[in-house]
DNA sequence: TCAGGTTGCTTCATTTATCGAAACTTTCAT
DNA sequence: ATGAAAGTTTCGATAAATGAAGCAACCTGA
């Protein structure tokens, strides 16, 4: 009789164990990831609005990657304009768009952040370096995959 | 000028690769499966309850797996109740918890999911059958090691 | 150049989800 | 017995996500 949750996983098809596990896995990390101190108070959807600014970015843009509707990130975006982590801007190509991007604050704590999820992933998965590395491979692919196909409306990949 | 999404990742470390990488690729497969029609309404919470519930499990248990306080699990497993999805029960061993399993409607319906589950991991990642294998494989070991010291205040993982 | 349609974003009211404190019941230890 | 602790629930408050309506910039074709 073995209901130990971590044997649960075995009864599936590898599929499916890919995706009870990344479920799991996504859970772990972002409340770890919550309890991280940052000195500024910064709800879950901010933190991850950040997370997915390396460079300024259309709101439009944002809301596919976040998979949210445009008002919401508007919302989100406005509590990072008031603490001073973001700015938006004009798209000098499109007028209508605005940019956001990251304050010199921001992008600091941005940086804190990634290590930190990074300094999490290790600690919660337990993996070696090179499971890591693998595992690392693979979510490239599964990624590249994703940004490609995966947004409904025709995503503006290229900004040449 | 390489502003590509796609290319983000590449710049850095695999281990935040890999978190950048399952943030993506979950909010890409529970948006997916949000949009299977099941024939039923169902809430998110609520699918994600459905799924963790192969076996009947004590509400705060539940809780832990989900991330979630009692009290949030209370309304989830309430709604489910309505439906006619799920039932509660004492646990004989320690009459003070409940038991929350699926009804045989609830199976069947969870069983619908998780076939819908893994064919949009294969559609979403476009992995092969070995990668998915693969993927698969470091998933379980990081399952393992969540729900092995995961849980902050001492899941009871033995049943015996 | 201007009319009509489309796109990008915002506003705001509403619904949904989550939280946290207090209460209730059962269990456990003494 | 009795008091403390554990497992849930209740309920009021907060936070987050939604969707419809609106505004401004763009684009097309005459």
């Amino acid at each position: 009789m073995t209901d130990r949750p971590a044997d649960e996983l075995l009864d599936f098809a590898p599929d499916v164990q890919l995706f009870m596990g990344v479920s799991l896995l996504y859970a772990r990390l972002s409340e770890r990831i919550a309890q991280v101190d940052l000195g500024v108070e910064l709800s879950k959807p901010e933190k991850h609005l950040i997370v997915r600014l390396p460079a300024p970015k259309r709101m439009g843009d944002l809301a596919r990657e976040l998979m949210a509707l445009p008002s919401t990130v508007t919302a989100v975006a406005d509590a990072l304009e008031a603490k001073g982590l973001a700015v938006r801007g004009r798209d000098p190509d499109d007028r209508r768009a605005w940019l956001l991007r990251l304050t010199d604050d921001g992008r600091a704590l941005r940086e804190r952040m990634l290590r930190e999820a990074g300094a999490t992933v290790r600690e919660v998965t337990g993996l070696s370096e090179q499971d890591i590395e693998q595992f690392a491979a693979l979510v490239r692919q599964a990624t590249a995959r994703i940004l490609e196909n995966g947004y409904p409306e025709g995503l503006k990949l290229c900004d040449t």
